[in-house]
DNA sequence: TTAAATTTCGACTGTTCATTCGGAATATTA
DNA sequence: TAATATTCCGAATGAACAGTCGAAATTTAA
């Protein structure tokens, strides 16, 4: 018989472990995240860690899947609010652009990750669910803002690539000293969707 | 003592190799990019691989070297031409666009792979001259373009990201089937910058 | 308190792969 | 043609690392 106690500790257990994934792809980067470094950092012994995961693809995994989960539920809290779907769509940008700026760490890894473990087949990145619904709800609300004339019309699946590239080199790419604070980031999205002459920032007249 | 002719067969041999590395990356992806998969491709004997070049590494570093170069040149033409900073960025632009669509595969790996291999000392990294070089031109066009009115302000170094987003996820991320138009890029770019009213889509006045 | 269940783990296994070794084959030059 | 230089290569080497084994330690239940 197992206790509620039981259950939870094994729960304590595996988050501890998926911290000290995470801890290992911070300090040495994907190619050294071994599971004798996860062994090391969450301090288990690594026949350990098979107990609690089935193979070290799962940890990653499920990482990955927690992430997307949270960054879905900040976007979800928009979807029954009242406003414009042009306010709505840069709350959200401007709600995930704080979370990343938060914890900077774990989303890089978020963002970086993916693309380095190719091949997997769709059943093993349940993330991509969150994902997903993500995007859909990005691009329906580009799309309904279009159609009222809120953002220039263009290509709503163009518009978000380049959003995400934005977010992807905002945080993780290029020189990594230079921060960009969220300002900046307001004042990208203003310039960024006022070509449909709605808002017009006074300085850029001329 | 070495003949010309040599010299040019050496260097067939070696663009030989370069080639073959391409088709296994292509073929295979990254994870399956070992030598022995080159030396089958190429149709060299493994060893004699390492006759040609130092290291794995220095395969790899070479296409992406090249690559770069490629692409520096054909941005290079433009500097001296007569247009505007405008004029001359989305010139540039299309053009990369268009050498990304006639050779995918190629350009595919230029974006890709240095992605996959990380922790690479500045000096391992020669592609990043012309990279650099590259962005320099066109964040000095959008620069003068913004201080002449042609785009909206905002800060160049964001909108330069977005941009190499757009890139990238354009040709290489989400579903592989649906192919991007340049008209469709066309379109993006033209609504993009439309931001400072100099130039406003007719179907996006409202 | 002792048998059963749960948790832990260092050492081992097996595989993959870059790189090297030692010399063979081929081409060039004298 | 013989000596030398260049080009070629399959088999060995060694390192890295995911995953397994078998048993020990600890906790729980009877």
């Amino acid at each position: 018989m197992v206790t509620q106690r039981q259950l939870e500790e094994r729960e304590m257990r595996r988050q501890r472990i998926l911290k000290g994934a995470l801890q290992v792809y911070q300090q040495e980067g994907i190619e050294k995240a071994t599971m004798d470094g996860i062994a090391r950092e969450s301090g288990f012994g690594k026949a350990t860690l098979y107990y609690y995961f089935d193979s070290k693809e799962e940890i990653f995994v499920e990482l990955l899947r927690t992430g997307w989960e949270q960054i879905w539920e900040s976007v979800e809290v928009y979807i029954g609010v009242t406003g414009s779907p042009r306010e709505k769509f840069i709350s959200i940008l401007k709600t995930i652009a704080r979370m990343i700026a938060d914890d900077r760490a774990f989303f890089g890894f978020l963002f970086q990750a993916p693309a380095q473990m190719p091949n997997l087949p769709e059943e093993r990145q349940p993330w991509r669910v969150h994902q997903n619904r993500m995007y859909g709800v990005l691009r329906g609300l580009l799309e309904d803002g279009m159609s009222l004339g809120e953002f220039p019309r263009m290509e709503s699946r163009l518009l978000l690539r380049a959003m995400g590239g934005l977010f992807h080199g905002l945080f993780f790419l290029g020189t990594p000293g230079k921060e960009i604070s969220e300002e900046g980031i307001d004042n990208f999205l203003t310039n960024l969707f006022s070509g449909s002459g709605l808002t017009m920032d006074s300085e850029s007249r001329y």
